[in-house]
DNA sequence: AAAATTAGTTAGGTTAGCCTAACTTTTATA
DNA sequence: TATAAAAGTTAGGCTAACCTAACTAATTTT
């Protein structure tokens, strides 16, 4: 059983190799900075991963996640996600709220309660930032995650969270008949203004590309694109 | 701020003194006995908690908690309560199963995570084992908890709790109509054969001393009359 | 290619929370 | 009331996770 630090340690390799890059591997000194800890205790920890076999590691060398490593990283980024869709959607916590809570959510060591909540939830696909989450399986679908801004005309996506969350924008959301899961279309794009032609629920509206730029959107057709 | 090991002696204390009993105070061998510690290592942490303010404490003597340290205690009881209710309500935990999460959940630091949560269960009374959740002020309403085999005839209470879990008597409890908040009146006690007749939605029925004493009940006239 | 910069390591130190072993104080009992 | 038992304390040690300071290796720059 792996300790919250170690926990953190193994996320943190996760999301600086897999996650948000193509290199596998990471430095010392950059894990040490990603979880604001000294470069010596960040050395100390690695070693000691080396030892159980969640990463591998060699002197002066960078580091990256074995099998057994990447499997308990991803769980916890599982946990993480689900904690912050519920906190988002049952507990209305604001989207800039629910990463810190979910930071001491996800260290809580039960593998029925994470599959209980995944059901409560009925297994979403996102969480409130848009990041996918991995399934009971440990597996996690890369999709690409862009704004309503970015996406190609004639396309259809679904939100899946937004980026601001204040008062003012959400009721604005709410009355352009959006809301997570909603299916749009995007009918053109106004080349004199940015106006977004959008159709929602059969009625066609426009919105402004400061408004598109806040809306996270997933797109079916180009995540198969990509994957081709 | 109290670490998660400084708020489990703090909880430990307000149980062993203000819950179940009428003394106010506990013993060093008595706390580390609660806790699974030894005595050594609970005397160390005594003394720092004295240094804190946090309890009351002398060489040799007994401790008690200060007002301070029972805010505290109250908090952490107050989590743990709210989270066994949110597990066995939304989650559909078993009643025996609730415990050893809340004791990990009851440790996660957010007033607001709290608050919330005890909105979304739409402010408890009561857990699934049938104590009293303290409300946001730290106010903790001390009644009476016993078994409906306990209850006065005569008496009007209402279901809190069951004590066995297993699908056969909760299914048994759902067909005599019962649920939780449900009021029972107990209409007589037969001296014969010391069933229970109660009554339950103006529908009469008899139960066993079995059935009984796996039910968890409050009564108000019995409240009253123990505060009068 | 030598020097300078950056990256990574080692050694030694700290604190929290635990332990054992030996001791002292208090309480109970003969 | 003396003594045995129970309760409580102290001293010294351990591990995890952090630190600083001083070092070595690798990489850039001139």
């Amino acid at each position: 059983m792996a300790s919250n630090t170690e926990e953190n340690y193994l996320k943190a390799l996760f999301q600086i190799t897999i996650e948000s890059g193509n290199k596998q591997e990471a430095g010392t000194n950059e894990i040490a900075a990603h979880l604001g800890v000294k470069p010596a205790t960040a050395n100390d920890m690695l070693k000691k991963l080396k030892l159980k076999k969640l990463i591998q590691y060699e002197k002066y060398g960078k580091s990256s996640l074995t099998k057994a490593g990447k499997k308990i990283a991803i769980e916890v980024v599982r946990k993480h996600r689900l904690w912050e869709t519920f906190l988002f959607q049952k507990l209305a916590f604001s989207w800039d709220e629910v990463h810190e809570v979910a930071e001491q959510l996800e260290h809580i060591q039960s593998k029925k309660l994470i599959d209980k909540l995944d059901a409560y939830l009925e297994y979403p696909a996102f969480d409130p930032h848009g990041d996918t989450i991995p399934n009971a399986k440990g597996e996690l679908n890369i999709t690409i995650k862009k704004t309503l801004l970015e996406e190609e005309v004639g396309h259809q996506c679904k939100m899946i969270g937004v980026k601001d969350n204040s008062a003012s924008f959400l009721q604005y959301v709410n009355k352009m008949g959006l809301s997570i899961n909603q299916t749009i279309r995007i009918v053109a794009r106004q080349a004199f203004d940015d106006l977004l032609e959008i159709e929602v629920n059969k009625k066609i509206s426009s919105v402004s590309p400061k408004f598109a730029e806040n809306i996270i959107v997933e797109c079916a057709i180009c995540n198969k694109a990509t994957k081709a």
